[in-house]
DNA sequence: ATAAATACTTGCTTTAGGCAAGTATTTTGA
DNA sequence: TCAAAATACTTGCCTAAAGCAAGTATTTAT
């Protein structure tokens, strides 16, 4: 395998990994840890996800997923339905407030990306978008 | 400024997060946490580098990073010589084991790497390469 | 010569997150 | 059909990562 192809990536991933973190920084000023984001996206974009299911899309342990849900629970961000056909499942969505927080915590994301785009022109943006899907589809493909 | 090219652009990092986490899951298989591995890197990359510097660079506490340097040094990975000048300040490098650590690191970062491109052409790998020096050039130009 | 600044250390605390045992409910197989 | 196994979630206990703030030693500036 091609050593400086390998260690063109690694570095590559080196400096995207800064970005992310600059772009992620907002996370990090709210009250909540990037995991309960996490949560909160996907409560977001598949209202009726169970913990079981985002044990698996997160990665994390389910203890610890439990606990974190409660915490949303308590702080009413995400609403927790029991299902009436199997009583030890539980829906979770996002309440009208948790609505509010994800899209404030939305809006400063895109402030990130805003800055870090700034000082590139209309055409340079879309190129950059045009870099990033030929990566995503050449890592996704197969 | 355009919302459409935004979102894809945290489109994309949500996406290249999950990449750099599968090529990252070496180094959570290694001893030393992430914050550790980096400074090994630095450590090697800019050997002399001070805790002072270290802070500026990876973004964390003085008093985490010092307690993380002395674990280093303990386990005889990172040398820290006081400087003559300016008794305050400690320079760091890698030691010979620290760098044999450090380059099994890599291997292991490197295999992953390999494993995530394996399916692609040595025509497409370069086309990659090629993808993300674009966007580098383009996130740091100016 | 002393006050302020700098580089690092140390005590204390919080938070993220894992593991394993426990409870309630549902499914399965003799 | 009903006991055993499986599933979904909870809870107790623990460790590691990391921050904050006060402290020490040294250097720099007034």
């Amino acid at each position: 395998m091609a050593k400086e192809v390998i260690e063109k990536i690694r570095e590559f991933n080196r400096f995207y990994t800064a970005v992310i973190g600059v772009t992620n920084n907002h996370i990090l000023q709210s009250d909540y840890s990037l995991t309960e984001v996490r949560v909160m996206y996907e409560a977001y974009y598949s209202p009726g996800i169970t913990a079981r299911q985002l044990t698996g899309i997160l990665q994390v342990d389910e203890g610890y997923l439990s606990r974190l849900i409660a915490k949303l629970v308590k702080h009413k961000i995400v609403l927790k339905k029991q299902s009436k056909e199997d009583k030890r499942i539980y829906a979770l969505e996002l309440s009208e407030k948790g609505k509010q927080l994800f899209s404030e915590l939305n809006r400063r994301s895109s402030e990130a990306i805003a800055t870090l785009i700034e000082h590139l022109t209309t055409e340079e943006r879309l190129e950059l978008v045009r870099l990033q899907n030929g990566i995503k589809n050449l890592l996704t493909k197969k």
